[in-house]
DNA sequence: CTGAAAGCGCTTACAG
DNA sequence: CTGAAAGCGCTTACAG
């Protein structure tokens, strides 16, 4: 079955491709262009009948740009908050006729031969990317967003204030000698510095003893780290993010480490499975509708060539429950 | 910034555009091709020099079909277990120089007008396809993967096995009066409707009465429907995933239900937080590495035009801890 | 061992 | 209002 193509279309409904091209891409008057309401009419149903689907290779060669924007992800368990702003990203684009696409990188595979299989509009990081692929991105004419020195800043910026406001938090409640329960998945190692820099800094700057950081798995109650903060004299614990908050609190329990009188414990999050636990968790949450309405923004400013908006005043906030 | 094209890299290194495309696409001896050492390495590091990135579209444009293969997820939260898929399959087309890209499809959108955008060589779905959408693929040369009538049924037929096997479980530990615990996310309707129905017929064939049916939240203890189960005389309680039997777990706790001996709960999937509720919850592993590398492989097959294999016997397992 | 040329399917100035 | 033609950048028979 070879396939249909807009000289098919064109031959049979007696026009030329010309004519073919303008109707199916909408051109009208104040494009200079002016086809009888009839042709139209006869051209789009030729086109239905026929099953016509344009190449969208010949286009985007013709046109020099595609109307594809791939949006690499790092090899992390992503998580809601991403997978929301992906969903949003993917509406907002979509607003300008733009195709959101996602690549799950593997190490595996150069990401420099992504460019062979697609040619993408603009190519957005949730991580950053390596130096040499966006001068070869670039190269290739790919709008890259999220990849200066400036979008880094601000991403580390953003974790920093997320070990900050867990600081600030605790201390308010009382707690001064505090600890950092980090994620043990390797992945994250980037985001847990990042964090653990907020805390440390916060600390440093008013003034408390500096935390004590380790890794607790997400899928065992964290009754030793509990064990050794008691006798460390820690009093607050800041975790990574909601399921390692679980975790200690799941070895708190295990140990009869009264939450939050003995042991305060502060996640980051808001998954829905923090409500459930008793004391119910008290976390950070993320709004990700607020974040990814931004990210929407950056991109299309970048594809625009505008300069893009600063990043929203503290679009995180604690959401106080029983553990702290 | 004018892009850099084949002919360019030709000019510079002093030979046809003809020899660049046999040397940057590794064409040899068993090609019928050959090319001095040489020269070869002089088109590579030119190329290199040049930051020459060979134009995707026009490739594509010029062989007929594309080393795209794009994954269409539907508008629900897919959870770990597709995220382990899509990166397993990720690999797996690696190996065949196939690249995958995820669409998040947003119904604000028809799917047509993707094709419009990219000429994937195949397109994967994750949940059905529209069936005018498959003839439409099919039209512009788009192999569809799991749209078929047979696809659906092995699909189906793998949601209502995950209901059979919580039910038998159920029933083992001596329960007869069951409840189905469902989620109340609409987009997961689908998923749920198959599941029930799978937990519906072990009952009625087994001679167990028809388990009373009701949605529940994962993010409140579910205390009003463990109320109402008990008033049922419910026993035994199998809930659509770990999220949702860990509310039901909570809502247990709130009305000092004991579990499991006043109350059996069993979940789906083996989160990390199901070892850490007390008891630990007694679930369904659904084991990602296996599904994933049969969803590879029909892919593959069906991108051959070779029989797709069947679905590996009995893939899921009960993950007995301690609230069955 | 290498090169000139055709052609993939589209869009879009340009000429009628 | 409509059509003939050029050209986007590649790959690949084909001729030397």
């Amino acid at each position: 079955m070879p396939r249909v193509t807009s000289a098919d279309v064109a031959r049979a409904s007696g026009v030329s491709r010309t004519t073919v091209s303008y109707v199916l891409n909408g051109l009208g008057p104040s494009d200079g262009v002016s086809v009888s309401r009839e042709t139209r009419a006869r051209v789009q149903a030729v086109a239905a009948e026929l099953g016509y689907a344009p190449s969208a290779a010949a286009r985007t060669l013709r046109r020099g740009r595609s109307d594809l924007v791939v949006c690499v992800l790092p090899d992390w368990p992503v998580g809601p908050t991403v997978e929301t702003m992906l969903d949003h990203l993917t509406d907002a684009l979509a607003a300008r006729g733009l195709f959101v696409l996602v690549h799950h990188h593997r190490d595996s595979r150069p990401l420099a031969e992504l460019w062979r299989a697609v040619t993408p509009r603009a190519a957005v990081g949730l991580a950053p990317f390596a130096e040499q692929d966006v001068r070869a991105m670039q190269q290739a004419g790919i709008q890259v967003v999220g990849a200066g020195e400036e979008s880094r800043q601000a991403f580390d910026a953003g974790q920093q204030h997320l070990g900050r406001l867990q600081a600030a938090h605790l201390a308010d409640a009382g707690h001064r000698r505090l600890a950092y329960a980090t994620s043990d998945d390797a992945r994250l190692a980037g985001f847990v510095a990042q964090r653990l820099a907020g805390v440390r800094a916060w600390c440093a700057e008013h003034g408390l003893p500096a935390p004590v950081a380790g890794p607790v798995a997400a899928d065992v109650p964290a009754a030793e780290a509990v064990g050794g903060w008691r006798r460390a004299g820690v009093t607050g614990v800041a975790a990574y993010n909601d399921d390692v908050a679980l975790a200690v609190l799941a070895g708190a329990h295990a140990r009869g480490v009264v939450v939050p009188q003995e042991l305060a414990v502060l996640g980051v999050d808001d998954v829905p499975a923090s409500r459930l636990s008793t004391p119910p968790l008290t976390t950070v949450a993320q709004p990700a509708a607020a974040q990814s309405e931004h990210l929407a923004r950056v991109v299309l400013a970048e594809l625009d060539g505008v300069e893009a908006p600063g990043w929203p005043d503290d679009p995180v906030r604690i959401v106080a429950r029983g553990t702290v």
